[in-house]
DNA sequence: GTCTATATTAGGATAGAC
DNA sequence: GTCTATCCTAATATAGAC
């Protein structure tokens, strides 16, 4: 293992810091190299010993989210009761969702991303898997889209104004209750 | 009243049809003018015959929701009991999710209109509202983050697979008791 | 590892013919 | 009302110096 001296926000990620901000902000089509070289106090041709390409830098942003949502999945097929499995992929989206907000709504909404990942169907195929884990091969419609709307709900509830107020606790705590609803698992 | 002989599929009519699914399938940024032209099989300079700007087509692609949505709250204010202003507003939210459902994910979601609309604010001054409308004016937060998922979620869930199999009605019916699970009104 | 300078392409927008 | 031709700008990307 090699050391990691003083976790200095330097190189690939400071980078990466940068143009999530403006990624989440912005979109990722409207944020040019030139915005994130200048936001990053570089210059274009910097970003280029890095990354090869504008891509190479979207997929590199997105891979702590990517890898963290096949993860979520993985714990909860751990679980042998349904009830366990659907607290731990809601519990596991939440925290997700929270603490790397703007990653997931990136994740969620952004058109460029869902075009560059539709191409490899990868998250289709996750989503498909995690959607029969929990509500089982055969399930009634309205679960479905309640799941649905949880989904795609999140992204855009963890930075809603409502949230200001709460702890992390308390947020935590009511993104469950609205997936228990939407599930009827209350 | 003028005569609109045959509604035919002409001039802006046929543009903004294309702008549309273009907008929804791409994003708005992604959705250059040539790809606009080309699908609608004119030139770039054909298009300016129409619109000054990219801006004044996106507008114009919009204007039907940016109009169904206030109206939507008006309908509402003329109900005397919560619960009937409620019922009014989701089920308002729902037909147009359902009806103009491409339309509708490009305004909640597109970052591009997100800006475009940011610099006016006539978007968040609506929500403001029509939230306190339903919510009273001093909301729990459970069900403030209740109304926000549905909100969000509501763009996502009207094209998620889950639909296919349902007809109109029980689609309209699905998003409703959604809502009145988030809400409470069950 | 970051710079200056530049190639190349695409996008938004305009002028003026038909 | 649509076209051809063109302008200008900005965006991705590369070459090569320091």
């Amino acid at each position: 293992m090699s050391a990691v001296p003083s976790r200095r926000r330097t190189g690939r990620d400071q980078l990466l810091a940068v143009a999530l901000r403006l990624f989440a902000r912005d979109g990722i089509q409207a944020t040019s190299l030139q915005d994130i070289a200048d936001e990053a106090g570089v210059t274009k041709a910097g970003l280029y010993y890095h990354y090869k390409t504008k891509d190479e830098i979207v997929l590199d942003v997105l891979r702590p989210l990517l890898d963290a949502l096949p993860a979520v999945t993985r714990r909860a097929e751990a679980h042998r009761t349904r009830t366990a499995r659907v607290d731990e992929v809601l519990g596991g989206l939440i925290e997700i969702a929270l603490y790397e907000h703007s990653g997931f709504a990136v994740l969620m909404q952004d058109p460029y991303l869902t075009r560059l990942l539709g191409q490899q169907e990868s998250m289709r195929q996750w989503w498909d898997g995690t959607s029969t884990l929990i509500l089982g091969p055969d399930p009634d419609p309205q679960t479905r889209i309640g799941l649905a709307m949880f989904i795609n709900g999140l992204a855009g509830a963890g930075r809603d104004p409502a949230m200001t107020p709460l702890d992390d606790r308390s947020r935590r705590q009511a993104l469950l209750e609205c997936g228990r609803r939407l599930l009827r698992c209350d």
